[in-house]
Formats: C-alpha cells, structure tokens, sequence
DNA sequence: AGCACGCCGACT
DNA sequence: GTCGGCGTGCTC
C-alpha cells in the first residue's frame, strides 16, 4: 500500500503520513483531504516515502486526492520547503499561505473559464451609434472599437474594466476563438539611452541567474525596462513574474501591461481578490496558460513552469515583508526563486533598500542606473526651510504658504506632505494632565474631527470625542499637535479661494473611493493636497509642481535604525511627485536641522552618498546589512509573562550558542501594550546568515520544548525589519 | 491550532 | 450529586 507525506496547516514542524491505495509519483504535489484528529484537513503532498517513521498501523488512508488539477511541481515544492526552513515556520503553514484558500481545500476548481478574445458585435456597434446614456459597458465596447483585439483579463483590467461582464451579457461583445499571439506588442514609447542600455545588459547576459539592481531616479522609466525585458520573454514563449508592493497600484500597472501585450494573459494574483478569482489565476499559472502573472508578495509563490524572468517594482518597499504569521520576504524569496531557476532578476527602485545597494556595491548583484528622468527634462529643487526661528501657523510656515500662493496664481497643485492622519494626534486637558490613551494599547488615541470621534490608530478602537475632560470635568480639552485634517482645515482657511482635498487612508477607505479621490486630483478639481505616504506612492500628476514637507525632523532621531533610510526613501519618493511634463518642480522641507547629512543629499537627489553614508553608520553601530538578526518576540496578558519567556528563551541560546552570536536582554517593544496585550522582544545577531541559521534551527526545536503557558505566544521573524 | 481527556470548585 | 474551569497531551 502506497504511502503519501502530506504537509498540513497546523503549527507543528512535521509531515504526516498516509495510506493511499492508487497513489503514485505523479500525486506528489497535488492536493489531497485527509482525515485529523477528529475531523478533517486540507494539505498537499510531498512525497511518497516507501516507509514511515511511525508504526504503520496507525496511518489512516487518504479521503481524497484532488486530481483535476495539475500537480504543484518538485521546484515548488523546493520553494516552499526553503521558506519553511529559512523563517523557521512549519512546511505545512508555508503551503497554507502560498496556496489558495479553495484550491487547498481541493474544492471544484472553476471548471478552466478561459479567457477569451472579445469583439466587438453588430448589437454592440448598434449601441454605440445610438444616442444612450453613457455607460461603463458602452465605454468598453468604445473601447474595442478602436483597439487591437484583446482578452477578457485584460479588458478587465482597463479603467471601467469591471462592466466587460455587463457588455457580455448584453451581447455587445462576445467571444472568439483565436487571438493574437502572447507576444503582440502595443505601440511602446522610444528608449532613452540608458533605458536602453538596460534592457541590452540584463538581456544579453542570457538565461541564468544574475540580480540586477535597477536603480532609477523617480520618473526615469523603470517600468518601461520592465515591459521591454517581458516582452523579450514572451516572444520566447515564456513566463515572467512581477511582484509590486501594493494592492492599490497594481490597477494602473495592470492596466498598462495588459495594454501593452494586449496578446498575452495577464493574471493579477494579491490577497485582494476573491477566492475563486485567486484560484483561477493560480491555476493558470501552474498549467503556463499565464503569460505575465502580475502580483503582490504572495504571488512570488505563483508556480511558473515557462519562467524566464522575475521583476520586483519599488524593491525597498516594506509591503514585500509579511508582518505576521510566516514573516517571509517576497523581494528575497524572489531573488532565491531566481536562482533556482536559473534566470535573471530584476530589482527596481529609486532609493534602494541598503541592503541590496550593498549587495550591488560588492558585486553580487549587478548595477545599472537610469540617471535620467525620461518624462521630464530636470529634477525638482529641493530645498530646505529652516524653522528654528520661524513662526509656524498650524505647521506651516511663511515661505510654504507664499509658495502654494504663487503654484494657485499659476492654477498650479500643491502637495502638503505630512505623515500623520486625523487631526490631532493627541487630546488633551490642561488642567489635570488627562491624555487620551487608548484603554488597551500604550498609544494615544487620534482627534478625528471629521467624524468626530477618537480613535487608536493600534486597535482601531474609537469613541466619541468628549465634551469635557473625564476625569476633572474640564470643559476646555484641547488637541496636541496636528495631522492632515487640521493642517487641511487650515489651508482652507488660508487659501479660501482654493479647493483643498486630502488625501489619507481615512479619505480613502477603499480602492473606488481612493481612485475616485486620484480621478478628481487628475481632473483638476483640487488645488491643494493634504496627503500621507498613500501620496508618495505611484501615480503622476501633472499639475503637481509643489511639494511641502511638514513634520519630517521626527524620523530623523527616532529609536528605530531603519528611520532615516524610511525618511529618505520617503521624501525622495514624494518629491518626485512634484513636476512632470515640462513644469519644473520644487519641493520644500520645513526643518529645524536644515544642514542635517540626510537633506544635504536629499536635496542633490544624491542616493549614493546618503547610502555610503548610512551604510557606515550602520557598520560603526553594527547594524544590518552588516550583520544579520532574528528577532524573538512574545506577548501576553501581562508584561512579566512575556519578559519571563524571553528570559528562558535568553538562557537556552546562551547554552547552545557558544559560537560568536550577540544575544540582547529581552525588552519591552516600543509600543508595549497592542489590543489588551502586553508585547516583549529578543534580538540575536550574527555577523554571517549561516551562523545565524544555524542557531536558530536548534533554539526553535528547544523553545518549541518549552511549556509556556497557554497565554502566552511567541513568533521568530528572521530579518525582522523593526528593531 | 483544535480538541480531547482529566481532575477540582459552586450550583440548579 | 452535576456543570465547567483550563492544564496537559495528541494529531499520521
């Protein structure tokens, strides 16, 4: 009787073993139900051993083996078994995360909806020619009239996309048999020397692994590297996969590299979609019928038989790392997969993390920089305004003020940048000291005179914003400090002729409102933007010539030794909103410390020196990249539990750890409590990953040893990135 | 993680 | 006499 190891999603580090009378080879990677404990559980299989570990009586046989869908293959397997072993998580929870929900679940796959050609109708043509209201349907159909054929995916993927079903229905488009091919290439803009250059070394190095460090100022177009490196793949008949940070961009770049290879299926794969929709695209991946699987960190986890190239947009950007459960890094996993398949891949950002500029500087990976901006001819000014003896009104200071003035005499857009929502961060009484702490986090709870109501920003508890203090009855309570509610209220005070939209997570709660905000900015309803980092990201504006940045100097001491690569990562990114298409830009930073090493570079929009900066001060103190850590951090109902845990945990690493590994004193992590939790952390360190790997396999197999109390939690994150 | 078993306090 | 508290242990 045939044996399958499955992996399955609890938290234990092991496989289980199974009977399965018709099993063989080819289930090895293929979903299975088993029965456990005393129900049932989803996993996949990973092997099929000729003997087990436990006594062969106990196996119990196999419910099902999901075999209507293409088995998961051994290098994916292999990937999952890496990440496993690298954070340290159970292989069974890996696959958990990289798998679909439903497909785990071995659920009915969507029986295969193709994604098929769309054409335009003689009911649809009729549609047009007749005077009707305006539609989103009708507007596709436009659409197509006018376009080279293109998928139903990437007609989904236009602005308006999501009608594509609606014409369907109405018999204004209708499906056909063939299209072009995958390699069918929109009209594309010219390339710069540099871009061009680009795109010749990474495709003239062949197929084999390199990383490449495409290091390009804001506005350079990277993006256009990307697509003319994709499409190289693809007139090979190859996959290529593209990781991006978030959610709410990949619409625009969907859209673009739809239109781009309107011949080529192009699946978007982030946890935003729905159950089957995820499935769907996974699938198509896994059988190489996805040509371009576009995504967020979880899609690095796409299995891609045809992969030629691997790209990773805004390779800095935090979103690549998992805060919680398996804390895995998708720009590393990427580059790993890379490897593993022999082939290139790409890392794209404008202000790289400095983790892999040092890689670029030693040679390990390779460097090209696109020094140019392609959409316009000059860089903004930068330039900071000293506020030491300055008199702020609401944070904003003279010359700020007089500068929106002159972008709205020239019906130019400002932007003030500042990363702090609500309106105050504080409330507060000046008579007894009362703050407005929030009841079960150490974090006070935000003013939000919008709704009026405060709230923490931790737990997402709110209230409503009392009338008098609770404590001594003082009816005078005042907000400390601002954010981008009252800094918008104010604005509008003083420019009361202009249109003043803010734009933050609080105004763009979802994806339509966010893109309804970004439509209104783009029509030129506003004059005056109020926004946090939601701002820096993405997204032209061609009026913009303004920036100003309120608040930055808190970045710049913070505990947190990652701060001031966040900062300049930021800025930079948010002043190259500021001047597109022929009207230069200027952005303005309000700060006490105006000859400060971080805004001298900022403002010569000179990323090498701040990372050789940086990158010294980070190997004088001992920091990462120089060194690397794993964090231990547990949590608790009270402090004295957790510290107690990490205090064992100390102990154990001092006995197994006689090698040169740094192991810290357990601390209370800086926002102590978190949702009536009390939360402790470890810090080890290593001068070399091996070492630090090492050492973390057998402290985990003794920490899982421990009893701790039920209350008591704990989770490694390896390369953790909040110290 | 679930979900059992298992031995000690206040209750219809 | 029971209901139920969560400590301990197991899941192929």
């Amino acid at each position: 009787m045939p044996i399958v190891r499955v992996a399955l999603p609890v938290p234990l580090p092991q496989v289980f073993d199974y009977t399965a009378e018709d099993a063989s080879e080819e289930d090895v990677g293929r979903c299975v139900r088993v029965p456990f404990g005393r129900g049932e559980k989803s996993g996949v299989i990973v092997a099929l051993p000729s003997l087990t570990d436990v006594d062969p009586a106990r196996l119990k046989p196999v419910r099902h083996i999901q075999r209507e869908v293409a088995a998961l293959p051994a290098d994916w397997l292999a990937l999952v078994a890496f990440a496993a072993q690298y954070y340290h998580a159970p292989l069974g929870e890996v696959v958990a995360l990289a798998l679909p929900p439903g497909l785990r679940r071995a659920d009915a796959v969507a029986s295969d909806e193709r994604d098929p050609w769309l054409e335009v109708t003689d009911a649809g043509r009729a549609a047009l020619a007749a005077t009707r209201r305006a539609s989103a349907a009708l507007a596709l159909v436009a659409t197509l009239g006018s376009e080279p054929p293109m998928r139903r995916s990437a007609v989904r993927a236009l602005p308006g996309g999501a009608a594509v079903g609606d014409a369907l229905r109405r018999g204004w488009l209708v499906g056909r048999a063939a299209g072009p091919n995958a390699a069918a290439v929109a009209a594309a803009p010219r390339l710069t020397t540099e871009q061009q250059a680009a795109v010749e070394a990474i495709a003239g190095a062949g197929e084999r692994f390199a990383a490449w460090l495409l290091h390009g100022v804001t506005g350079s177009g990277k993006t256009e590297v990307y697509l003319r490196l994709a499409e190289r793949a693809l007139v090979a008949g190859r996959q290529v996969l593209m990781l991006v940070p978030e959610i709410a961009l990949t619409p625009q770049l969907e859209a673009r590299v739809a239109g781009r290879f309107p011949g080529a299926n192009v699946v978007s794969l982030h946890s935003g979609l729905a159950e089957a929709a995820r499935s769907r695209g996974f699938v198509q991946a896994l059988e190489g019928r996805a040509d371009i699987v576009l995504g967020t960190r979880l899609a690095v986890f796409a299995p891609l038989p045809r992969l030629a190239l691997i790209l990773v947009d805004e390779e800095h950007d935090a979103s690549y790392k998992q805060q919680e459960g398996v804390r895995y890094s998708a720009r590393d996993l990427a580059v790993w997969r890379a490897h593993q398949r022999g082939v290139p891949v790409v890392l794209g950002s404008a202000t790289p993390s400095l983790e892999s500029w040092m890689h670029a500087r030693s040679g390990r990976y390779r460097l090209l920089a696109l020094r140019t901006r392609a959409v316009s001819e000059t860089l903004p000014t930068v330039r900071s305004i000293d506020t030491r003896r300055m008199p702020l009104d609401e944070g904003i200071s003279g010359p700020l003020r007089e500068a929106i003035a002159a972008r709205l005499a020239r019906s130019e857009q400002s932007l003030v940048f500042l990363n702090r929502r609500g309106y105050a961060p504080i409330l507060s009484c000046p008579s007894c000291g009362w703050v407005s702490d929030c009841p079960h986090c150490s974090a006070k709870r935000v003013v939000h005179l919008a709704d009026r109501r405060l709230r923490c920003h931790h737990c997402g508890c709110d209230a409503a914003i009392p009338t008098a203090c609770p404590v001594c009855g003082n009816q005078d309570i005042r907000p400390l400090g601002r954010g981008t509610q009252r800094v918008e209220a104010r604005l509008a005070e003083l420019f009361p002729e202009a249109r003043v939209l803010r734009l933050d997570r609080d105004a763009a709660r979802t994806r339509a409102q966010w893109e309804s905000l970004l439509a209104r900015v783009a029509g030129g309803e506003a004059d005056i933007l109020v926004g946090t980092q939601m701002m820096a990201k993405g997204h032209d504006f061609p009026r913009l010539t303004l920036v100003g940045v309120i608040g930055a100097d808190a970045s710049l001491h913070a505990a947190d030794f990652r701060a001031p690569e966040r900062l300049f990562q930021q800025l930079m990114q948010v002043g190259g909103r500021a001047g597109r298409a022929h009207l230069p830009g200027e952005v303005l930073i309000q700060t006490e410390y105006p000859d400060h090493p971080l805004y001298r570079h900022l403002a010569r929009h000179d990323y090498d020196a701040f990372a050789a900066r940086e990158l010294d001060e980070r190997r004088a103190a001992g920091f990462p990249p120089h060194t690397f850590q794993a964090m231990l951090r547990a949590d608790a109902p009270t402090l004295d539990e957790a510290l107690a845990f990490l205090e064992t945990a100390r102990a154990l690493a001092l006995e197994s750890g006689r090698s040169p590994l740094r192991v810290f004193d357990p601390v209370p992590m800086r926002l102590t409590r978190l949702a009536r939790r009390e939360r402790a952390q470890l810090l080890v360190e290593a001068d070399e990953r091996a070492l630090l790997q090492g050492f973390l396999g057998t402290w985990m197999q003794a920490l899982r040893a421990q009893r701790a109390g039920r209350e008591l939690r704990w989770q490694i994150d390896v390369d953790p990135l909040d110290v």
